[in-house]
DNA sequence: GCCGTTTTCGGCCCGACTGTTTTCAGTCG
């Protein structure tokens, strides 16, 4: 059973418990667990079987949840799962993903009116039954239904490159706002974070309503959900939520950080702030009864009054950094400046839009000092790729090339395809010519876990293989990872001297943050690459390096921060 | 259900907004 696996059933039970109106801080232990687990970077149920190790070791794990983990590793199942799916319809948790509708008010309409789908839901409230209920009405009513099409709608998450291009315009249109002073975007879109739900800005102003109004005003928004004195929020035509909220100068930092999250960070930082006898919230830290302020003007300063380093938003994630700061080893994180190459590109030699000599150049003008063709091998036909003798043509032309161009170094290298049935998609002697090997697994991702895992480390092994390229295969809310045990992987990269690649693609930012982690953790470097199939593409880089920041990466645990002759040195 | 320099019980982050309330509960982030 996989730790995603693990997680889901906590969330599951977390749900369930929630909606029967279980105690709160008992729901928070079981979705702790679960986000937990989904960062661990090592598999639970390896720890589960390992006489040496103690389950209870993981920050969050109790005897009880300890229990549950081997009987869910042991079993495939969970007692108390099954007990509470008895009690309560899985369909009704739909409900509780309505905005506006949570356990409480949940529970009232399952028990009250019976509803236990969406469809019933609708048809209560159409019926005007929902409004009879006790502490519903008739706005509430109306604002279910209106709930209703959102999470039909909605639910989705975007790619922060998308989202990146939403706040970047909305940044812009409030600049527009004389009335507007500091104004910064926070949430989980700050931190870097793959995907977002919805976008966080703060900002502050003398005039708070005149920012709003001009929010309101911004061409793409559709409806504004909420609007009090300091908090605004509004849906955009996409169906994209947007949170505004309006702060004193004096309280920015603090905002900043609060709004910044993630929510499981600050209720860490909370706790030990509590611990000392602070309190922190948006709008400051204060000492004391009578709740002196003593900062709040910048993130700097919250985060100093506890004795902590300001974390780059990536790393606020109540993974690993508090531990770091207390140790004093919080990583020096990898900045894109640090990247000196591109180890996974494409030309028109297969499915590439641009020259070799054009993307070069691209690579020259993004101040990289070196780039790998990386086209593709004669299996991905469809695209026209490469067998022994076009490879040798390309190469030859690279030579020419080389011999011509001024400040970047062109790679003779290739996207080698793992063939289904195991193997290289060419022989050892031609891949004994290339200066770097990328191998691939395109076909065949339906493959069992053995099959797969299989595949990949016998590549590995392969003397001629230099990384492995976007190793899960995964493409951000298209399609899942294929079944592979990272930890068999890396142990096999570790043992082989091989790297493992960081596809920066903002669709596929594969390996993902706790991968890139685990990878570090193996001894194992990362080469964070584009992928790129034009020369737009080659601008990617930067979404890799947030990624590789998400996983604590430094430059040193970055192959592509040092020069080709280093880096060659390294591949012995 | 977890956790402990306040340690085996009694806490567990904190405030804004909304709707249905006559003083607050529920939801959200």
């Amino acid at each position: 059973m996989t730790n995603a696996e693990i997680a889901a059933v906590f969330e599951q039970v977390a749900d369930l418990l929630e909606f029967k109106g279980a105690n709160p801080f008992r729901v928070r232990a079981y979705r702790n667990a679960g986000r937990t687990i989904d960062d661990l970077r090592e598999s639970l149920a390896d720890v589960a079987a390992d006489p040496n190790r103690e389950l209870t070791e993981i920050d969050g794990i109790g005897k009880d949840l300890a229990d549950k983990i081997v009987e869910l590793v042991a079993t495939g199942s969970m007692e108390m799962l099954d007990e509470l799916l008895a009690e309560v319809p899985e369909s009704v948790l739909a409900i509780l993903r309505v905005p506006g509708l949570g356990p409480k008010r949940a529970a009232v309409l399952y028990n009250e009116l019976n509803v236990t789908t969406l469809d019933g839901l609708r048809e209560a409230c159409l019926s005007q039954r929902v409004r009879q209920l006790k502490g519903f009405g008739a706005k509430t009513e109306a604002s279910i239904l209106k709930g209703l099409d959102i999470a039909a709608e909605a639910g989705q998450r975007i790619l922060w490159a998308e989202a990146d291009e939403h706040v970047q315009a909305i940044l812009a249109h409030l600049r527009q706002c004389d009335a507007v002073g500091q104004l910064r975007p926070a949430g989980s879109y700050r931190r870097g974070k793959e995907t977002v739900g919805d976008l966080d800005f703060l900002a502050t102003a003398d005039d708070p309503a005149g920012v709003m109004d001009h929010l309101a005003a911004y061409d793409e928004v559709a409806d504004v959900l909420l609007r009090g004195d300091t908090k605004m929020s509004v849906r955009l035509t996409g169906g994209l939520q947007v949170d505004l909220r309006v702060v004193p100068d004096e309280s920015f930092g603090a905002a900043l950080q609060y709004f910044t999250g993630s929510k499981a960070h600050n209720i860490m930082l909370r706790g030990m702030a509590k611990r000392r006898g602070l309190k922190i919230n948006e709008y400051g830290v204060f000492r004391g009864e009578d709740e002196r302020p003593i900062a709040g003007l910048t993130e700097d300063e919250v985060y100093a009054v506890l004795e902590l380093p300001c974390f780059p938003p990536e790393l606020r994630e109540a993974r690993d950094e508090f531990n770091w700061a207390e140790a004093g080893e919080l990583p020096q994180l990898i900045e894109l400046k640090d990247i000196r190459g591109d180890l996974h590109t494409h030309t028109t030699w297969t499915d590439g839009a641009a020259t070799i000599e054009e993307m070069a150049l691209a690579a020259k003008q993004r101040g990289l000092k070196y780039i790998a063709v990386t086209d593709h091998s004669k299996r991905v036909a469809m695209v026209g790729g490469l067998n022994a003798e076009r490879l040798r043509r390309q190469w030859a032309e690279i030579d020419k090339l080389n011999r011509r161009l001024k400040g970047i170094t062109v790679l003779k290298s290739v996207e080698v395809d793992m063939l289904e049935a195991g193997g290289l998609d060419l022989e050892d002697d031609v891949l004994a010519e290339a200066d770097w090997v990328v191998a691939s697994l395109h076909y065949g991702q339906n493959q069992s876990r053995e099959r797969i895992t299989g595949r990949v480390i016998e590549a590995l092994e392969n003397p001629h293989v230099s990384a492995v390229a976007h190793p899960t295969g995964r493409m951000l809310m298209r399609r899942k990872a294929y079944e592979i045990d990272m930890e068999a992987v890396l142990k096999a990269a570790r043992a082989n001297g091989k790297m493992m690649e960081l596809n920066a693609h903002p669709m596929r930012l594969d390996l993902d943050d706790v991968a890139c982690a685990a990878a570090k953790n193996h001894g194992v470097p990362i080469v964070v690459s584009t992928d790129a199939h034009r020369i737009e593409g080659l601008d990617a880089m930067r979404y890799g390096v947030q990624q590789a920041r998400r996983g604590g990466l430094t430059k040193d645990d970055v192959a592509n921060t040092l020069s080709w002759a280093k880096l060659k040195k390294m591949l012995g």
